[in-house]
DNA sequence: AGGGTCAGGTCGATGGCGTCCACGGACTGT
DNA sequence: ACAGTCCGTGGACGCCATCGACCTGACCCT
């Protein structure tokens, strides 16, 4: 990871659908060069993939809620874990510090679709309780993270 | 948006660097009609742009955090947000509903760069409060979401 | 010091791709 | 019926991705 990498990796995170011909340009170095510095940052794990950036509520997920989940006593996170994978709507989760041992967020249609899906978390084995926070407006999300190393 | 352009959609959300020609064979079109649905998907801003999945650890971000800020009563929201934007490391941010106005969600190489961060969150005027959830691991994040419409 | 090895670059060739343009069929409103 | 519009196809052309061959400098071992 030099200093061409990182701003490849930049260049990358702002247009992933640049070609590799432009970033050559960009970075001062020849086509097929960038073409086996970028393999190698995306077999290094750097590079995990290629997303379309979908305005969610273009596609009718107008409702964000961010879920802190309980868990009982003597819980099988494991299980736990499963269950919310299979959940739909369920963008991201993290296993948290605190009383609460996930956050969720979750992306449904409507608040109906919010209210069904806390009636199916409150139901996974396992899960004491539930504290939803719903979000009235996304401000900004996934950020360009600024790379430090 | 009929389901052609869903399935590309679909396609971009899970590889945004397929070719217009990959993509055509995908959908059963020419790579011209391609481009220029996808096209239009990206001027319609239901495609806000394309960008590199980058591993958070591996460029020196292993710290993630979740900060609800309260605010002072009489608080210039919009002043709020601006000294927020101005944050590095607030990778999103969120308006919510609750005592909590805003919910921050961000990422750090350390800990005690987070602590430096809601040091300078709570030197913000007109925010009276933090509350900081950090994550241990992040299970998932960002899957694709299941497009309804 | 000299030579082997390797990582990482350039260059050139070639096949495929992006992109533009002209053209054509199906709907729609008059 | 007819013109206009939308949305597609096919062909052409230049650029790009990708591969192989070769070059160079750093490093190591003897």
């Amino acid at each position: 990871m030099d200093a061409i990498d990182l701003t490849l990796v930049e260049l990358l995170q702002g247009n992933a659908r640049l070609s590799y011909a432009e970033l050559a340009r960009q970075v001062g170095l020849s086509s097929p060069a960038v073409h086996e510095r970028v393999g190698k940052l995306e077999s290094a794990g750097v590079i995990r993939g290629y997303r379309a950036d979908v305005d969610p509520e273009a596609v009718g997920l107008g409702v964000t809620a961010f879920i802190g989940l309980v868990e009982d006593s003597g819980a099988d996170t494991d299980d736990v874990l499963e269950a919310l994978r299979a959940m739909p709507g369920i963008e991201s989760c993290y296993f948290m510090a605190g009383v609460e041992s996930f956050l969720c967020m979750a992306r449904v249609g409507t608040i109906a679709q919010l209210e069904q899906l806390i009636l199916q978390l409150n139901r996974i084995p396992g899960i004491a309780s539930t504290r939803t926070a719903i979000a009235l407006s996304t401000k900004w999300e996934d950020r360009p993270q600024q790379i430090t190393s």
